[in-house]
DNA sequence: CTAGGGTTAG
C-alpha cells in the first residue's frame, strides 16, 4: 500500500498562525510565514494578515510585513497596521494609516479602522481627536456601533471627561446603538477615575442589561477613592442578588476600601472569607491586604501576609515587598525594612523607588531616635 | 475550527 503524505497548504499554515496571535507567539507566528515558500506553499493574504495580527504592539514588524507582502492589501491589512499602532501607543502612526489609506493602500477605511484608531486616540490621553473621529464616521457614511462609542467613552474617562462620558452614553440611543455591558462599564469607569461614586453608582442602577462583575467592581473603585468603604462593602453584598459572582477583582477593590478606611481587621476578615466564597485571592489580593496592615500599623499582619503569599506559591512583586517594607517603617523597624529589601533579588525582583525610599525612611526615622 | 476594534483590582 502507498504511504500517503499530507501536504498542509495556505489554510492549515494559515490556522497555524492564527493560533499563534492567540497565544502571543508572534515569533513562531514569523517562522510559520518564513517557512511557506521554502516548502512551496505560497502564502496568501489572510497568512500576512494573520501574521501583522500576530505582530501585537511590534508595529513596525507589522509596517514590514505589510510592504513585503507584495500582495495587494484589503481593509483587514490596514486595521491589523492601526490595531498594531495602537497596541504600540503610536496614535499619531494610527490616524496617518486611516487618513492615508486611499491613497497609500486604496483601501477605504471601515468601522473597523477607525474604531481601531479611536482606541489609538484614546490610549495617547487624545479624548478630542477620539471624539473627532466618532463625528467623522458619519460623514463618511459609517454608521458608529457599540464599539465606537464604547471607545470614545473610554478616550473621555482617560482625558477626565465624565460628562461627556455620560453625553456619548446617552447618544448612543439617539443614534439607535444599544449599550452593552462594556458601554456602560466604559462610563462607569469614567466617572471612577473623576472621583464621582454618585455618577458611577447612578448607571449601575439604570443599567438596561444586567451588571456584570466589571461593573459592580468599577463601582467598588468609585467609593473606595472617596473613603466610603461601608459603601464598597454594600456592593460586595449586593452582587449575588443581582446574580454577579464577586471574584478575586471585587474583593482587592473592598479591602483597598477597607485600607482607606483604616479598617485593617476587616480587610483580613474578608481575605480569611475568601475560600469559603471560592475565591481563590491572587497577588494583588494579598498586596491589597498588605495595604491595609501597613496603613493600621501592623507590621507583623503583613510579614506574615508576606510569607503567607509564597506559601500559597504566589510570588511576591515590587508592590507587595514594598507595603511590607513600608509596614515595617511605620513600626520602626528600620532592621526588618533593610532585611526586606536585600532578600528582594533573591525573590528576583528589582527594589523600585517606593521599596528604597520606605527602607531609607525606616533608617532616617531610626537614626532621629538616636 | 483562516485575518481587524471597546471595560475592572494592589
Amino acid at each position: 500500500m502507498p504511504e500517503s503524505i499530507v501536504v498542509p497548504d495556505a489554510s492549515s499554515y494559515n490556522t497555524a498562525i492564527s493560533a499563534c496571535d492567540k497565544t502571543g507567539q508572534w515569533h513562531l507566528a514569523l517562522s510559520l510565514l518564513n517557512v511557506m515558500p521554502k516548502l512551496r506553499v505560497n502564502p496568501d493574504l489572510i497568512s500576512f494578515n494573520s501574521a501583522i495580527s500576530a505582530c501585537a504592539d511590534r508595529w513596525p514588524l507589522a509596517l514590514d510585513l505589510a510592504r513585503r507582502s507584495r500582495l495587494t492589501p484589503d481593509v483587514v491589512t490596514l486595521n491589523g497596521v492601526i490595531s498594531a499602532c495602537d497596541k504600540g501607543q503610536e496614535w499619531q502612526l494610527a490616524l496617518c494609516f486611516l487618513f492615508g489609506a486611499e491613497v497609500n493602500f486604496r483601501v477605504r477605511p471601515d468601522v473597523i479602522s477607525y474604531n481601531a484608531a479611536i482606541s489609538s486616540c484614546s490610549k495617547g490621553g487624545r479624548w478630542q481627536a477620539a471624539l473627532s473621529l466618532l463625528g467623522a464616521m458619519s460623514l463618511r457614511r459609517l454608521a458608529p456601533n457599540v464599539i465606537s462609542f464604547s471607545a470614545a467613552i473610554t478616550s473621555c474617562e482617560k482625558g477626565g471627561q465624565w460628562q461627556l462620558a455620560l453625553v456619548l452614553l446617552s447618544h448612543m440611543e439617539d443614534a439607535d446603538v444599544r449599550p452593552n455591558q462594556i458601554s456602560y462599564n466604559s462610563a462607569i469607569s469614567a466617572c471612577e477615575k473623576a472621583g464621582h461614586w454618585e455618577a458611577a453608582l447612578s448607571i449601575l442602577s439604570q443599567m438596561r442589561v444586567r451588571p456584570d462583575e466589571i461593573s459592580f467592581n468599577a463601582c467598588i473603585s468609585a467609593c473606595e477613592k472617596k473613603g466610603h468603604w461601608e459603601l464598597a462593602l454594600v456592593l460586595l453584598g449586593q452582587m449575588p442578588q443581582m446574580r454577579v459572582t464577586p471574584g478575586d477583582i471585587s474583593c482587592s477593590a473592598v479591602m483597598s476600601a477597607l485600607e482607606k478606611g483604616c479598617q485593617w481587621e476587616l480587610a483580613l476578615v474578608l481575605l480569611g472569607q475568601m475560600p469559603q466564597k471560592a475565591i481563590m485571592p491572587g497577588e494583588i489580593c494579598f498586596s491589597a491586604a498588605i495595604s491595609a496592615c501597613e496603613k493600621g500599623g501592623q507590621w507583623e499582619r503583613a510579614l506574615s501576609l508576606l510569607s503567607d503569599l509564597r506559601w500559597m506559591r504566589l510570588k511576591p512583586d515590587e508592590i507587595s515587598c514594598s507595603s511590607a517594607i513600608s509596614a515595617c517603617e511605620k513600626c520602626g523597624k528600620w532592621e526588618l525594612a533593610l532585611l526586606l529589601l536585600s532578600e528582594m533579588p533573591q525573590m528576583r525582583l528589582m527594589p523600585n523607588e517606593v521599596s528604597f525610599g520606605a527602607a531609607i525612611s525606616a533608617c532616617e526615622r531610626a537614626q532621629a531616635l538616636l
